[in-house]
DNA sequence: TTACAATATGACTACAGAGTCACATGACTC
DNA sequence: GAGTCATGTGACTCTGTAGTCATATTGTAA
């Protein structure tokens, strides 16, 4: 956490350095990212900096502490009283609420992902490991109850399937950029339909659903 | 290209550099990796390491060369006659032989994941994104090949359906460890079943596939 | 005006990185 | 033995890093 000298700061100073920090995260992963850039940018002096945090990961900690808040306001909504609604729907307005987050936010998303995927280095480890874990147990519940009430084939695997719902959550910002998330394009909701239909019903030809 | 010097070494000081790089690039991404502990841990000096190698960029891919060389190996068998066969079992196959890859060879699949990660770096840009190209229009012509045939739905996206075939190929492997590339447990037959299940039959419970 | 605490500063330390270069060594030919 | 060429060497340069600290500035309260 930073410092109360951090918050004590006048606003515009303080968005001066949180924004600095963003560009600086948003460019490299943690090693990368250069304190003595996002200084230099943000127009404060070394000691300054280090007045206001501990060191760098306290200033990366605040970050990813801002993008979650902002991630969860997307995604709350979608998640009321989940075991009344459809199965389907609500795994749809997650996904859908999660590629709003990508469209509105694209630096967050950007850092967030950066994140995620050094699944190797300690920092993941610290910050993300555990929270993983509470959202495999939400997934895992949502399929449950899903089973139970015969929306669901009763011979899937419970915690499989809910490993491969976390895994489309986070996979389908991929597949709807051809992997530079510059370009997020406007056919979002066509490319999530195709991947409910996917999740519900597969791609073999049977007698029950054909063409 | 590492220089004639590095390959007119005796073998024994050729791999034990092969080794000692492997050791940094598995531990390290890219950027992290140091070329001072590889020729540390190689036992040559300085000077040598750049009369065998232009840089530290020039050992790095001639490594991913092993890499993709050694998973090449792997994955054509599954690809003999695409055409001819079952999708399902050509498709199955071919992640079959994807895990048996990561089973054999856990460090070079740490390097390989390593790489695929960081999707915005510039040496992802120049190794894998052509590759990935070529990738993407062989499960293209898989997927179209089926469709014709019957054996898929016929209102599915070809081009969707090659990167789900694709994704779920580099996926596999994170859905069968938790996440951490050490313990490949030796339930990944089983796994594969259910993720080729849910791809053939999605996991909606229907008239036509019950229980 | 004085006194004191909070904040600001940037030169500085200590370290690590990639890559270079003048020189040393050893092998092979004449 | 002399000459030549490929290969080996490690001290060195240059650049960048995170974090520190003695000193200066500012704000506030008496």
């Amino acid at each position: 956490m930073p410092k109360d000298t951090f918050f004590n700061l006048p606003s515009d100073k303080r968005e001066r350095i949180v924004e600095a920090a963003l560009s600086e995260f948003e460019e490299n992963a943690f090693d990368q990212a250069s304190t003595n850039k996002i200084i230099e940018q943000s127009g404060i002096s070394k000691g300054s900096f280090y007045q206001y945090f501990d060191d760098k990961k306290d200033l990366y900690k605040y970050l990813i502490q801002l993008i979650v808040e902002s991630k969860l306001k997307y995604i709350t909504p979608a998640m009321q009283n989940p075991f009344n609604h459809d199965f389907f729907e609500v795994i749809h307005d997650m996904n859908e609420a999660g590629l709003k987050f990508a469209l509105d936010q694209p630096r967050y998303l950007k850092i967030g992902t950066r994140l995620m995927q050094d699944k190797n280095h300690a920092l993941y480890k610290e910050i993300i490991a555990e929270n993983q874990e509470r959202a495999m147990e939400v997934y895992s519940a949502l399929v449950k109850n899903a089973m139970e009430r015969g929306e669901l084939r009763a011979d899937i695997d419970v915690g499989f399937t809910a490993r491969i719902i976390f895994i489309m959550s986070t996979e389908i910002v991929s597949l709807t950029t051809n992997n530079s998330y510059e370009n997020l394009t406007e056919n979002l909701t066509e490319i999530l339909d195709k991947l409910m239909n996917l999740l519900a019903y597969g791609i073999k030809k049977t007698e029950g659903k054909n063409d």
